[in-house]
RNA sequence: GGGCGGGUAGCUCAGUGGUAGAGCGCUGGCCUUACAAGCCGGAUGUCGCAGGUUCAAAACCUGUCCCGCCUACCA
């Protein structure tokens, strides 16, 4: 690295540059690359990386998977595991279908215009024209997947893999056809799993009631439905057995107004409620799912009325070829005029909705593929419940369960062109054969076709963890990578929102298919959400683009994106509203960089189901990038340092001090990364770094190195400590925050053993770094801290302004507190800003006229801390001042009184908890009489 | 309807039995020669509500209200 390309220290740090460069940097040198070789004997670690859609582009929770996955696989890397990041893309079935079809539609053609073949050529096209943009991003955030191994979901091999799974599961029995009701969306025209239908509540609809004419009699029966057009395919009226109000009607029939056939009137306990409604229910088995139930109880004909576009077929009468909405008026009114509607009511209904187009899904009757979910679901039950696999946090493992316990059989055979082909082969006769291959004696010449379905994409994603390495072969990677023995380690991290779709299916296809857990542990997090807590939507406008926070843009360029076409001024104002603290911002994000990014979404716990992004709190982790920048600046140019000293035994408070304090980070920072709490680790480090190091020890480091300081002799120790811990602090934030902390720890002093890259790591670990707690520095430098801010309170409350010095004393009777006080004189008469030395004295003498105490107790006694106020404030400031403090300390001293005279708090509580309330006590009693002293010494301001 | 989670400072959230915390915001003072993207101070809470257990509850128990999310076929 040439020092002419690097940036200059003296100015604020630029993110871009230095993330371009450094990300070529490390895709050279191969930081990213883990190896299958057998010989390798460091332990192995793995992440499957969700894969992408590849219609997707770069979004809020790619950044957070990359960040949370990018900080484990860096923390692991950095310790010396073979970590594998495995990169991919996922083929998204209906998404990418959907994609292509559009564009078609634009040149006018449908994909039947094309054929298949040749819209699966098209496919493939696009694919290769701007799929995959998205890893392109991902680079942009720093994300270190071994980007030699990316995987495509419809790559060769990974076909290979769906085809060897569905024949497998087929011979075992768990793979069969069947017709029955599925959920059908019209607008896809093809079957969905029941996790691709959601649903919409609260949509306000009406209950419709109208009457069946009893056959060969007066009479009728009233029915309700929300759904009026599905009356042409009932088959029955069903009432409950024991309804006495229908108790002469059981075994009749019923006249359909519209259909040349009588409908049953038969008796069901399952599906009747005899309060709800008119206690008598129409019967649609061909387009409801109770129905269809109460059909097969029944032995009811199932009759569909749908055509596949949603649209009424034949079987509509008088209504063919209308579609359901426009049926469904006229229905309503054709009864009407036939003097059998009833009235409505209103009605709040829950609306089943295509996940893919928003359709409203119309169950079907239709034969597909089924996968047999039970056996596998409760093999993937118990592996959590024995621990083989863990779910972090641990909250999840009850949804977990209840899903699995309740799972119903898989469709997943889908009536789209953009898939994995189903590997079956239709024969004249109706037989079916399943192969890898297509079998020789399925021959077209014979009558043989190929199902023309393509598997759920979800199928694909199941085999994921194990079909990137090389499955079904026994490639070197598979059994490197594959945690088929609990020293293993493999790690599955993504949102909650997949735990059904994705997660569990894993699952239960690696326990199938492998035998063993396809990880260790699941480590789930949030959602990304605005910042009023509100879902990112294309239609909320409020979808924020990484890129957008990590290079900068303008509002006015970002809501072009939020709300494409819309006006706006409109989009602004959705915009500003979804981010309150954007708006404050002006008109344009600043380029907050990568680092930024990462360490805000580093810093959620993973039990925060919604994660608000807000700017704002970007900003805030843009000037900690900036304050590390600037603190290896001051390291670097003020304090010189050039030397690393390995395993510094400084003597020093203060050097022993910041030692102490950086072991308690690193301890700190492992057990969090370690237990999936990347939030502790990220606040420590924050903490640790700005708080002790910059805030304290920096500041400490100028008095010790000050001209004719009488702190010189500690020079070395003080430096030798800062060399060791800048270093160190820039290791122990690399995962969270790559690209800075390897532009400064390429420039900071460092030991020769190590590498090219920071990303080598070794991570600060508790056997080295994190080893030396030094709990007597510690003790001593809070001493000291609390002494300087008493005084510095003191000067605060008293309005003693800065370019004014006071006289300072600080008072004990412990002469380990006096020589310890003796030792920081000089840095405190800095960090205080007196004229003199503080004087060291014993508690009890006379005290000067005006001044005034704070007292700040410690183990070995209390330190007065004295300061003059003689000339530099007023009496009546400083008197009332007095009064309140009075008031205050009254009061906790009456409540601490009260506690003690407590028989039971006393007799019952533990000892110490009583002594401490004791000692408490005594402490406002002295601080009391204190405050009386400085009342009088007021008097003489 | 069932399940899960949450309600703590203005905001976002930590905190699972011992004197209420952080960041941001607010506020007073400082251009103290690394950083004003900074430094030194300060204020702020009936810890949703009501009971209970305990010497002691934000935390544990019961009830209740509100808010999310997941799940379900009330026609």
């Amino acid at each position: 690295m040439s020092s002419e390309s690097a940036p200059d220290l003296s100015k604020p740090y630029e993110p871009r540059e230095v993330e371009e460069r450094w990300y070529a940097f490390w895709e050279k040198h191969g930081v990213f690359e883990a190896s299958d070789d057998a010989a390798d004997a460091r332990p192995a670690y793995v992440i499957p990386m969700p894969p992408p859609n590849v219609t997707g582009s770069l979004h809020m929770g790619h950044a957070q998977r990359c960040t949370l996955e990018d900080a484990l696989i860096r923390w692991y890397r950095m310790r010396g595991y073979n970590a594998l990041w495995q990169p991919g893309i996922d083929h998204a079935g209906i998404a990418t279908q959907t994609v292509v079809e559009r564009q078609l539609q634009r040149e006018g053609k449908t994909r039947h215009d094309l054929g298949r073949a040749e819209f699966l050529k098209r496919v493939w096209q696009w694919k290769a024209e701007s799929g995959g943009r998205i890893s392109v991003q991902q680079r942009v955030l720093g994300a270190s997947p071994d980007w030699r191994r990316t995987k495509f979901t419809m790559d060769p091999d990974m076909s290979r893999a769906v085809k060897e799974a569905f024949v497998r599961l087929y011979e075992d029995g768990n793979m069969y056809r069947a017709t029955r009701l599925i959920n059908w969306c019209p607008t896809c025209q093809t079957a969905l799993s029941d996790l691709e239908v959601e649903s919409e509540e609260g949509a306000n609809g009406e209950l419709f009631e109208f009457a069946y004419k009893v056959d060969g009699e007066d009479g009728e029966i009233v029915v309700a439905t929300t759904r009026p057009e599905t009356m042409l395919g009932d088959t029955a009226v069903a009432v409950h057995p024991d309804d006495p109000r229908y108790t002469s009607l059981h075994g009749k029939f019923l006249i359909h107004p519209f259909m040349d056939r009588k409908v049953p009137i038969v008796t069901d306990a399952i599906l009747v409620d005899m309060k709800f409604g008119t206690g008598a229910v129409k019967v649609t088995p061909a387009h409801d799912f109770n129905d269809f139930a109460t059909g097969k109880r029944h032995k009811l004909q199932e009759i569909n009325i749908f055509n596949l576009d949603g649209t009424l077929n034949d079987e509509g009468g008088p209504f063919k070829g209308l579609d359901r909405k426009r049926a469904r008026t006229a229905v309503k009114k054709a009864l009407d005029e036939k003097g059998l509607a009833r009235g409505t009511k209103p009605h709040q209904l829950t609306l089943p909705r295509c996940q893919r187009s928003g359709d409203v899904v119309e169950p079907m009757i239709s034969t597909q593929w089924f996968c047999k979910m039970q056996g596998m679901a409760e093999a993937a039950i118990k592996a959590v419940k024995d621990g083989r696999t863990q779910i972090i946090p641990e909250e999840w493992v009850k949804t977990y369960d209840h899903f699995l316990g309740e799972i119903q059989d898989w469709c997943v055979s889908r009536q789209l062109w953009w898939g994995h082909q189903i590997p079956a082969w239709h024969g004249p006769n109706g037989e079916i054969k399943v192969a890898r291959e297509r079998p020789p004696e399925c021959t077209e010449e014979a009558g043989w076709t190929q199902d023309p379905d393509v598997l759920d994409t979800w199928f694909s994603s199941a085999l994921w963890p194990f079909a990137t390495l090389g499955w079904p072969d026994k490639t070197p990677a598979l059994a490197k990578f594959y945690p088929t023995n609990p020293k293993q380690l493999s790690d599955l991290e993504t949102g909650y929102d997949i735990l059904f779709f994705w997660v569990a299916r894993m699952m239960m296809f690696g326990l199938y298919f492998m035998k063993e857990v396809p990880f260790r542990r699941v480590l789930l997090s949030g959602l990304i959400v605005d910042e009023t807590g509100d879902k990112m939507s294309k239609v909320k406008g409020n979808v924020i683009d990484p890129l957008d926070l990590i290079h900068g843009a303008e509002f006015t360029e970002i809501v072009k994106k939020t709300l494409p076409g819309a006006p706006e001024a409109e989009a602004m104002t959705k915009f500003k509203k979804a981010y309150p603290s954007a708006a404050a911002m002006g008109g344009s994000f600043p380029a907050f960089g990568a680092d930024a990014l990462r360490f805000t979404l580093a810093t959620f716990p993973p039990s925060n189901k919604r994660i608000a992004l807000a700017p704002k709190r970007l900003e805030g982790y843009r000037h900690f990038v900036n304050k590390i920048w600037n603190a290896t600046r001051f390291s670097l140019d003020q304090v010189k340092l050039t030397a690393y000293v390995e395993n510094p035994a400084p003597k020093s408070l203060y050097a022993r001090w910041i030692l102490s304090r950086f072991s308690n980070a690193v301890r700190i920072a492992n057990g969090g990364i370690e237990g999936f709490r990347i939030d502790e680790a990220a606040n420590e480090a924050y903490r640790f770094f700005w708080n002790d190091l910059c805030d304290w020890y920096l500041e400490l480091t100028k008095t010790v190195l000050a001209e004719g300081s009488p702190l010189a002799g500690q020079a070395d120790d003080v430096r030798a400590a800062l060399a060791y811990v800048l270093e160190g602090s820039l290791r122990l934030m690399h995962p969270m925050m790559p690209y800075v902390t390897e532009e400064l720890w390429q420039r900071v002093p460092k030991p020769a053993s190590r590498k090219a890259s920071i990303a080598f790591g070794p991570y600060p670990s508790l056997e080295v770094e994190g080893k030396g707690g030094d709990p007597a520095a510690e003790a001593s430098m809070e001493i000291v801290q609390k002494a300087i801010s008493a005084a510095r309170t003191i000067r605060s409350e008293h309005e003693i302004s800065p370019a004014k010095f006071a006289p300072v004393e600080f008072r004990t009777d412990s002469d380990a507190l006096a020589k310890l006080l003796g030792e920081v004189a000089f840095s405190a008469k800095t960090l205080m800003r007196t004229t003199d030395l503080p004087t060291i004295a014993k508690v009890g003498g006379p005290r000067a006229a005006g001044t005034v105490v704070s007292v700040v107790a410690t183990d070995a006694g209390p330190i007065e801390v004295l300061v003059g106020l003689k000339g530099l404030v007023d009496k009546a400031t400083e008197l009332a001042r007095i009064e309140r403090e009075v008031k205050r300390i009254d009061k906790d001293i009456q409540a601490t009184e009260k506690k003690l005279s407590s028989k039971a708090f006393v007799e019952k509580a533990p000892k110490e908890v009583v002594d401490e309330a004791n000692a408490h006590l005594s402490q406002l009693k002295a601080a009391r009489a204190r405050l009386e002293e400085s009342r009088t010494l007021a008097d003489e301001l």
